[in-house]
DNA sequence: CTCTATATGTACGATGCCGTACATATCTTT
DNA sequence: AAAGATATGTACGGCATCGTACATATAGAG
């Protein structure tokens, strides 16, 4: 599918005013995110940062024993690096490419000399961190409390939101990884959804057919998420929010 | 204990340069913090900051079903209300006083004053908010894969951290709600530590024995929140780090 | 000093997820 | 077409936590 590709893909990029966003269109750099690709370990100084558009990144932790759990998706409503200007360079978590795709990247220092201008990326950037400080919060209360089934379903509707399409490419192994479960409870998740006729798959491939009743049954934590989300991150940046005082 | 109060009990406000102290100090208002007080509701507007002294403040999530978890704890090292210059003005979830004592407040509109004279006021809120965004992909994690035992390990040694003594009044139906846990499995765990003489408590008077024995006990969570913590927080603002250039 | 509210202790079946083992199905390579 | 790799399906005992019920202990109020 040769469709072109345009920084207004990624919301952020695309909600900066004008001005802001002629200073930064020369260095934006169009960079393909394949499957798997690591763009910073636990404890790496980020070098860049980078602006989803087609592409899904999770914040994987991995702990000691090998295990891991997903801490945030971030996908064209947001950015990879929010380490990078909050001050400490670093996180204690691995982002990796979950689906593929493309991102914009940027030069944390061009990120920098633009927050030094003291206009309005900075709070557009703040404001988007606030959107992925409520996803963790919720993940966190999600994984206390709602069932694999439930989780499976709130997983799938967040990706879904940042895909083109109702297709997902993602085997049950990957999934697994991400919600911190095994691979099999997975597998019987999935198999009640599409016995319920709400997703259909195979090795990999998962469309969902039903995107209601997948709704109905995910808990209330993709809602939440949602819903906050699209009120600290309008479309477009207006004189209402672009001020901090 | 009749000891007197002091900005610079907070950590944030001690690391903050003289002169931005010397502008700030006649608008910090001491408060008291009553075990329960809620500093706000989810989805509240915000008004003021916190700068919790020697008061602790939880960051709690409550479900539709009632059921509750903590996102994260607040304390000496930190300030409630993040929302409020982060964009949103509010958050999906609920401020309230786990432990008593006392805070200092300021206007939120002070604070945007402050940060809108482009000094480090700003950067260093920012670290702080990095390191709360830690707190809560580790509370993400620990949710997922470490047992009630572990987990009231590190709620312990997270408690501690912000008290001036070994002394905690907590009951454990408190601790459960904060866990997201029922109250019997605190009961359960809190009697193993106490078997093994870890802790001493007594109808909501728990005193810590042998710290060392519960930092072995705990997940890796703890160690992780606090090495971050203290990576973001010195304890003095330094030219190296109050550039956000 | 008694009463009552609050805090903690104990028990037990139900349940959801785990760890493990192995079977089956589908794609890829040769 | 055969062989290997990958993805998914199924089964089963084990265990942590849950929901519930009830007992006991301690503090504070009258």
């Amino acid at each position: 599918m040769p469709h072109s590709h345009n920084p207004h893909q990624n919301r952020l990029l695309a909600a900066l005013p004008a001005e802001v966003q002629t200073r930064l269109l020369p260095h934006l750099e169009l960079v393909e995110m394949p499957l798997g690709k690591v763009l910073y370990e636990s404890g790496d100084a980020m070098r860049h940062v980078y602006f989803p558009t087609d592409s899904i990144i999770s914040l994987l932790y991995v702990m000691e024993s090998g295990a891991s759990a997903e801490i945030s998706v971030v996908g064209h409503e947001g950015l990879i690096g929010v380490a990078l200007f909050m001050g400490g360079e670093s996180t204690p978590s691995r982002a990796i490419v979950q689906s593929a795709g493309f991102a914009y990247r940027l030069l944390g220092q061009r990120l920098k000399d633009e927050f030094n201008r003291h206009g309005e990326m900075l709070l557009l950037m703040l404001r988007y961190t606030q959107a992925l400080i409520t996803q963790m919060a919720q993940t966190a209360v999600c994984n206390r409390h709602h069932s694999v089934d439930q989780q499976l379903c709130r997983w799938l509707l967040l990706s879904l939101d940042r895909l083109p399409t109702n297709q997902l490419t993602m085997t049950q192994e990957l999934i697994a990884n991400m919600l911190g479960v095994r691979r099999e409870g997975v597998t019987d998740a999935a198999g009640k959804l599409q016995k319920l006729g709400v997703i259909e798959y195979s090795r990999g491939q998962i469309t969902v057919l039903d995107r209601p009743k997948l709704e109905k049954l995910s808990c209330e934590c993709y809602a939440v998420v949602k819903k906050e989300t699209d009120r600290l991150l309008p479309y477009t940046l207006t004189s209402a929010n672009a001020s901090i005082a």
